[in-house]
DNA sequence: CGTCCACGTCTAC
DNA sequence: TAGACCTGGACGG
């Protein structure tokens, strides 16, 4: 569960589950984790939590002892722990009895009561990561949702950088500017504002304000600012109802932490919820194309100028490895898409397939239906807006128009040229 | 059974 | 800009 959001509810999680629980022992690592050992053991000691962009950072707290002198000839922390730790692309945590550690519990802490509980951070794939003594990783940038004026003058101040020579979608991803941001996020976010993903993104940012004039504005309603028509540069019409860009990073991830929930987790119950929030990713109806590392980007409508000529994709990875010599036959699958065309205007079409029967790789319902989309055409329909929670959920099987629609339009695309 | 895909970094040619 | 690093679920044959 690793988005901004997972990683946060996970420091709910911590927080909740660990209130009042006392921990004893030392930390224990699991024999096949290559992550450094946690040089951490106490008697008696507290856990905490909190979460900043793509990391979760855990306090081990010792208690008062009576007998300072014991505690130290013991090889006792006296002194308090942080571990930070990022999650790769399956971390989790999980607080259980002794007995039900989940498989892959990479890491555990354990209680003092007496059939003792675990802390686990529950880890299948290992891609995550942690370091005792840890302090937030130091080219990370702000947390979108917990540091976001920071965060926010910190992508407007430094839009020089070549790192936004890059599509929208994938500087999206940059941690150093959107701590937090992952794949389903940004596909949500850039599907809000119906931005090109592959836009250059310095065009679809230059122009935003440092401030957030969006703030301190109630419910805003059509606030359709001004334009000061004067002639040349950008014109501010931003806000909206929904706000800019850099608003919406801040919060569409925040919508996910209201779910509850757990967020993007598919074996979790409570998944519905997240799977009906999605107006987007893995939807039905919507386009997906690989961006230039690989990443699968969601979307709808226009790719952007900057969309990969042939989609690139690292699968098409380990080919055989027998013997035989020639076999740089290596690649194929995905290159289907026709040649035709080719220079001229650059009509894309060959590039973005649509889902033809079900997406591999997006996790169907288990047991319950899938979720519709409005194969047809695209809703351009004013619905009735209807923000609110997402309780509802079930949503009603044979609804063939559940799908996402609530098309704010608005795109605003400045950019002069 | 095998192939493809997945919420993310990392480092190496 | 490719791989590497991993496990496991969904599909296809």
């Amino acid at each position: 569960m690793p988005e901004g959001p997972e990683l946060h509810l996970a420091s709910l999680y911590v927080n909740k589950m660990c209130a009042g629980v006392v921990f004893t022992g030392p930390v224990r690592k699991s024999e096949v984790s290559k992550n450094p050992d946690v040089p951490f053991t106490c008697e008696a000691y507290r856990i905490t939590a909190t979460s900043r962009g793509k990391e979760v950072k855990l306090t081990l707290t010792p208690m008062k002892s009576d007998d300072p002198k014991e505690r130290v000839k013991a090889g006792q922390a006296d002194q308090p722990m942080d571990i930070v730790i990022r999650f790769g692309m399956s971390g989790y945590f999980r607080f259980t009895t002794e007995d039900e550690l989940p498989k892959h519990a990479h890491l555990r802490f354990y209680s003092k009561e007496t059939p003792c509980r675990v802390l686990s951070f529950v880890d299948a794939r290992r891609f995550g990561s942690w370091q005792p003594n840890g302090t937030w990783q130091s080219d990370r940038g702000p947390c979108i949702m917990f540091e976001y004026k920071s965060f926010r003058e910190k992508v407007v101040s430094h839009l020089s950088d070549r790192a936004f020579d890059k599509p929208i979608c994938e500087v999206l991803l940059n941690q150093k500017y959107f701590n937090g941001i992952g794949n389903y996020l940004r596909a949500e976010i850039l599907f809000r504002l119906n931005i090109p993903p592959f836009v250059p993104a310095r065009t679809v940012l230059e122009g935003l304000e440092s401030e957030d004039l969006c703030e301190n504005e109630k419910p805003v309603k059509n606030e359709t600012t001004d334009t000061k028509t004067s002639d040349g540069a950008k014109q501010k019409r931003v806000k909206g109802e929904t706000g800019d860009l850099l608003r919406l990073c801040h919060t569409v991830p925040l919508e996910v932490v209201n779910l509850g929930g757990k967020g993007y987790d598919p074996q979790k119950t409570d998944y519905s919820d997240f799977k009906a929030w999605l107006q987007c990713y893995c939807v039905d109806g919507m386009k997906s194309i690989g961006d230039h590392n690989g990443r699968t980007m969601w979307f709808k409508g226009d790719p952007g100028p900057m969309a990969p000529k042939d989609s690139k994709s690292p699968k098409a990875k380990k080919r055989a490895k027998k013997e035989d010599g020639h076999d740089y036959y290596t690649d194929k699958k995905k290159v289907a898409s026709k040649r035709s065309e080719s220079t001229s205007k650059k009509k894309q079409e060959s590039v973005t397939k649509i889902p033809k029967k079900e997406k591999k790789g997006c996790p169907k319902e288990a047991g319950t239906k899938r979720r519709k989309a409005v194969k047809s055409r695209e809703v351009t329909e004013p619905q009735h807006e209807k923000r609110s929670t997402a309780r509802k959920r079930k949503s009603s099987s044979a609804e063939p128009t559940a799908g996402p629609q609530r098309r704010r339009g608005r795109v605003t695309r400045q950019n002069s040229k």
